[in-house]
DNA sequence: CAGTGGTCTAGACCACTGA
DNA sequence: CAGTGGTCTAGACCACTGA
């Protein structure tokens, strides 16, 4: 239930000797909607995770491969970079740039955050919910602090047992602005992901948020909703999204069970 | 204890007059050894966090920008970036950038990881440690994956009560490869930071880690290392550490009082 | 030494936002 | 429409690694 994930073999010492451009198959589409960048970055991801580069091989260089390409070396780099940032590629000055030794699936990622129902289907669970409550009520003290509304306004919460192939997951807390929102209440989200009702219905696309993850012990009507014992530990994840505009739009407290659900993170320095 | 975090206010919808080149009063010297764009970037973070710049305030454009600081656009794009990716700047297409409206202490941010010295110190508290154990054995088969070494491999264990203004915090097990690090048994580190150590001692700098993180119940001697009772709920960090050729350097597993501590995390997609 | 990634330049055209 | 950020080019010089 835990992600999956495995380190990989240690680095040779000497490095693998450079990979054949001609192995890499690769080409730009110019005409495409999808910047140059991108499809590079893309294709090169697509290449690591189908095996054709393996941990520590060397790619080639960054002038060999933006000649092959026909791109100029500042669009290749930013193709590298999205790798790099995401952890696939590690850049070597002098050396060459090695495919990464850390294998980890998607959601590992620093970069990017999912709902649950994203999260859930990349690790291949089928996500459905059981809603607790879905009603509009006057924030209290803290919500309305977190969302930075007046003291009495109005929110929609969202009270749902999260449940991955029917085992509860998760118990969460959503508080939407009344005011912006208000049309929410009218769909069926115990089918739809909320990020998806947001975008799709109210063009609003959840961009940056912030979340402080703790650890808990679950109170009775808790542990009942996620069928687990009373003061069992759990985490405890505050989540405040903001749209691309910087705007705050949803905060969020979910309590996932510790026995089934762990965060797994890349960082880099 | 927990980390100080402050959501700003909501923008205003009709954003803020533009800055001022004037008003920022930045300049590059191209003879530093820092490059150009990373000067640039440190002075907008300086003007961010000083309050010369505030929430909502639209920067001047880039074209303005590198005009005024003579830098090429790509150059001070670069820098631009950073602050993006610290979620301290919005880019806006066709609007301009903005000044985020997230105030967060910098341990808050996904990029880059800290030990426990200096997530301490960059909280204002001061570390320190109680060795409990510090010497080699083999390692067992969970330490030995983790590190990728052969089964029966020789393991340095060091095993700490981490104190914050001398109380406790966390509870650490650290493990690293014998073969490579067989020197570190001879320095102190009841005083100093591991990392630290390996940097200056070893020449090694830890660039990339993965970790995981998970609630659990503490046993009874773990509860009584930390000074809390037995089944408190406590965040088990699992972190595995890489080098900047991707050799890995360290497992290490931390567990931290709830009541103390909890992570923060900026994310963006 | 040749080769690598790191940084930088001085342009260009694009799609988008808002007046 | 003028102005913005997003992308791209075709070069350049640098410091670094390893033979």
């Amino acid at each position: 239930m835990a992600p999956i994930v495995s380190a990989g073999p240690a680095p040779r010492a000497p490095l693998n000797s450079p990979i054949g451009i001609d192995q890499l198959s690769m080409r730009v589409n110019r005409r495409a909607d999808t910047p140059i960048f991108k499809q590079i970055a893309e294709q090169l991801r697509e290449q690591i995770q189908n095996g054709t580069l393996r941990f520590g091989d060397v790619i080639p260089g960054e002038r060999e491969l933006s000649d092959a390409l026909a791109v100029s070396r500042m669009t290749l780099r930013a193709a590298i970079d999205e790798l790099v940032d995401e952890g696939l590629l590690l850049r070597q000055r002098g050396r060459g740039t090695v495919v990464s030794h850390v294998r980890i699936n998607k959601q590992a990622q620093v970069i990017g955050f999912m709902s649950f129902s994203e999260e859930m289907r990349s690790r291949g669970l089928e996500p459905s919910s059981r809603i607790l409550s879905f009603k509009s009520e006057v924030a209290d003290a803290a919500v309305a602090a977190q969302l930075d509304l007046p003291l009495g306004a109005q929110v929609i919460l969202l009270k749902r047992v999260r449940l991955a192939n029917l085992e509860p997951m998760a118990l969460e807390r959503c508080y939407v602005p009344y005011e912006r929102f208000s049309g929410l209440l009218k769909f069926d989200l115990s089918r739809r992901s909320l990020y998806d009702v947001l975008e799709q219905e109210f063009d609003t696309r959840p961009t940056m948020c912030q979340e402080t993850v703790e650890a808990i012990a679950l109170d009775a009507r808790e542990a009942r909703d996620l069928q687990v014992k009373r003061g069992d530990p759990a985490l405890l994840v505050t989540r405040v999204t903001r749209d691309a505009r910087g705007s705050l739009i949803e905060a969020e407290q979910t309590l996932y069970r510790s026995d089934r659900y762990r965060m797994v993170f890349l960082r880099q320095r």
